[in-house]
DNA sequence: TTCCCGGACTAGAACGTACTAGTTGATCTC
DNA sequence: GAGATCAACTAGTACGTTCTAGTCCGGGAA
């Protein structure tokens, strides 16, 4: 391939320099009289400038007391130098960092539909997110932690799995919000829709349309599941149907929506209809059901959970309950604004709302 | 639903007081003799202990210059008032901040993978790594302006759609690394896998199956999208098969890739086998493929791009094209350290690799 | 004894910003 | 014409850390 490199481990790999001149010794001083190798900063526009510090400060922020000319001056000068406000700096001076943190899973769509609102509302109220990821080599702790060297004002926690302990210790440093989990300790706040109610409306939906074998692969362990587990329960006992009410263990994946659906097919009456406990679960469900031949809604329907991009996909089309990521994220950043402001943590319940979509239809039998 | 809240807008919402005390009255001072309403600092500490601030720094810096005996007693106050360091003020104090900042796409499951690689390879380095996501509602600049602010010493963006002209302004204040995207722009660096040659793996593979009329859905006009058209166009023209080579516009999501098949199902001709531009796409491909009774890869082979996390679920078992995710991530920081020790931008190329999983076999005909 | 050395510790100056409490000089009021 | 008012600007401190340049003290070497 090209040239060998001074590095080691260059096994199938090209490198090869790129640039004429643009590179770092160019960034090095692009203003030409700042001294030492770091970025420019207000007294190096202040000084180009000919005026105080804090003058330029006034200009950056846009606060009134700088008259229209210096502020044009100033503005053009800063954009001449490249000039960025330090925040690190600035969040050091003001008293209130502004800053909510945010843990969720890398791998979750609908923690990513979440965050996404999360950012939007955050910056309604004046308030900027900063995220940290979970992933299978990066625990909660460590994303936690991250957020508290930030000094964020809060913590918001999407779907955590964090021990009661652990959520304590957190709880007693910052203002804590735990968005999407059930938890009965005091002292945290919670924004969740009602899982319970949610499963409540898959059964009755899919009871409507004549269901009677209704399955539910469940979420195992994670934030939620026993909600779910026994919102089916009492649902299909209210409808009378307790003795053809199936639970499986599941999980929040893709395969273990499969692997459920899978051992639910090899049984000798199936199910007429799967309730997944996420979406991403169902996903799986469906795409068993879809290599089996298997016609859905018309063998066998199949609803999901939380409305995620997933469910939307046109193809897909599926009937899922909605939790409304943009509500849940409103309510959430609300809450957590509540709480810093010095309000006793109080629990939220947001009512799900069934979407209806093209995954489930009348039962066959 | 619950008693009614101040709040105007509490559409089907109940909430309710949590908690009896351990709320944020307790939280604003759990130390006791600290008067202001902010978290604990090196001083409070210092202040407990009898001795100052600059032994504390040295204590939780873990540097020597302490006794053993005033170390183990400073961890523990410090433990007991709830200190954490200020990353803000450490970071504004040193010199280098030693953050990488790295933009993400939110939805993409393959940037989930390499986020989560960065995020290693960095902590590897002594390095931090900030992420900032990208989504519909949050452009690219915004992203880049929050790392901006953060006064990373360096940015990472993943599978970036930046223009030019943005592009080189951001390398002008910061040294910038364009991950898995090709650019002719000096000055910033990139790091990427061979995407012409990838295609050309899967061209090949399909090609040794005995396929002859492979489809393209390709990445409109996603980074990396080109190389990959051109690949395909030129392996299948150094198989004599420049004549059923079938490029289709596509895109980098699951709704592309069920169009583009869908459309070609409804040729007189289908092909026999297809290359999506990524994994999510694929899997757009492969759920209309079960949709519509078509066994894969008894009738049609389907081969992806960049090995994500799609490719591998258990129930999936996607041929795919792996970018190696943990060595990208770990090529991206070694480039990104290098452009902060001031070295030249390169272009770092590495090889792909075909995956054979299930959904490629011998062509039918 | 004297001198020096080194371990344990401290005073105080940065880092880049925001903000309080001014200081100008000009215009307005009666 | 004297004081008041106002807009435009500045000096200097504080934020919570790190780090340089010390001080202090006990003990070993000469």
């Amino acid at each position: 391939m090209g040239e060998p490199e001074e590095r080691p481990d260059d096994a199938g790999r090209t490198a090869r320099p790129r640039g004429s001149g643009d590179g770092s010794a160019d960034r090095k001083s692009p203003g030409g009289s700042r001294a030492r190798g770091g970025r420019p900063t207000m007294a190096d526009v202040a000084r180009a400038a000919g005026i105080s510090t804090a003058l330029v400060s006034i200009v950056i922020r846009g606060v009134p007391g700088a008259s229209e000319a210096t502020r044009q001056r100033v503005l053009r000068i800063a954009d001449e130098l490249g000039y960025v406000p330090d925040q690190r700096a600035q969040k050091l001076r003001q008293s209130r960092s502004r800053v909510l943190g945010v843990t969720f899973e890398l791998q979750q769509p609908f923690h990513g539909d979440l965050v996404e609102q999360i950012y939007t509302a955050a910056g309604q109220q004046g308030y900027e997110a900063m995220i940290s990821a979970v992933a299978p080599s990066r625990s909660e702790t460590t994303a936690v932690n991250a957020l508290l060297r930030e000094r964020c004002e809060a913590a918001i926690l999407l779907g955590s799995e964090l021990e009661t302990e652990e959520l304590t210790r957190l709880a007693r440093r910052l203002p804590t919000l735990l968005v999407a989990r059930h938890t009965d300790l005091s002292g945290v706040g919670v924004v969740r829709s009602d899982d319970t109610a949610g499963i409540g409306l898959a059964v009755d939906h899919l009871v409507a349309l004549g269901h009677r074998r209704i399955a539910h692969i469940d979420g195992a362990g994670a934030p939620g599941s026993s909600d779910r587990r026994l919102g089916f329960l009492q649902a299909m006992a209210g409808h009378g149907l307790q003795d053809t009410a199936d639970v499986l263990a599941g999980g929040l994946t893709e395969t273990a929506g499969a692997e459920g659906m899978r051992y639910l097919l090899g049984r000798p009456t199936p199910p007429t209809a799967v309730i997944a406990f996420n979406d991403r679960c169902a996903s799986g469900v469906l795409d068993v059901l879809a290599r089996q031949g298997c016609d859905v809604p018309g063998e066998i329907s199949v609803v999901g959970y939380d409305d995620s991009r997933l469910a939307k996909l046109p193809h897909v089309q599926m009937t899922t309950v909605s939790q409304n990521a943009a509500e849940l994220a409103e309510a959430a950043v609300t809450s957590a604004l509540a709480l810093i402001a010095g309000r006793q943590p109080e629990e939220v319940v947001l009512t799900p709302r069934l979407v209806e979509r093209a995954t489930t239809g009348p039962a066959r039998s």
